[in-house]
DNA sequence: TGCGCATATGAGCAATCGTTCAGGTGTTTC
DNA sequence: GAAACACCTGAACGATTGCTCATATGCGCA
């Protein structure tokens, strides 16, 4: 049981997954990352992809420049955003493959398993 | 351009991958299923183990349970926890296992790039 | 120089989240 | 039976989140 105790990971990497997967759980965050999977676009193009306002595509992408999960290239007045992190590729490749049947789910239910 | 909406994964898989990292998005809830990777464990077990009031921990895994992320097998009076998600034990095995030396981080960024 | 477009930002607000506290249920032990 | 234990639950609260609206900045074009 201590055993337990100490093969669990530090906190400093608890926190820091936490935060990586803190910004993939948001439906358009996540939609944002999806369309960049396969290259860089620029803000307009996104937002209108991706059906959100350009403010919040922008507050969005701000949030993930932030913890460096994509990176900008400005050309004149665009701006081009690309994925930078290869973790969060990794990860959202990973869930986005091998998903997809799993998870029932529809309804976010109450409890699910009765007691 | 068009071409890559049409690419985008549907709303239903979206919403729903975004509430499985949504999960994992939570230090608390993070270090009981870190925990729970060797193994199942019982409530007063997985929060000492973890640091926790027994009653979060009870909260966190009614969270976790309903979404079918572990399951419980009662004994007595203990109750033990166990993993019960493929999906979510690989992405948690690949993050743990392939993230240590990555993002360097520390301070969480007031912005991270500068402009 | 002045206008329009692409993007960035700040403030403000409603909604959601995580935690704590105060009981409540079922089980074992004496 | 009563007391101790392991767990569960609901309500309440403060904190965080994601959005929208309004305004700024920077670039290109006429």
């Amino acid at each position: 049981m201590a055993a337990v105790r100490a093969g669990l990971p530090d906190a400093e990497l608890i926190e820091d997954l936490g935060a990586t997967f803190g910004l993939l759980s948001d439906a358009s965050r996540l939609r944002l990352l999806a369309a960049l999977l396969d290259g860089e676009m620029c803000v307009c193009d996104l937002a209108a992809a991706c059906g959100q306002s350009e403010s919040g595509v922008s507050h969005a992408l701000r949030l993930l420049r932030a913890h460096r999960v994509v990176a900008v290239r400005r050309s004149g007045r665009r701006a081009f955003y690309r994925l930078a992190d290869a973790h969060v590729r990794m990860l959202l490749d990973l869930a986005l493959t091998h998903h997809a049947h799993a998870t029932p789910l529809g309804t976010v239910p109450t409890d699910g398993d009765a007691r």
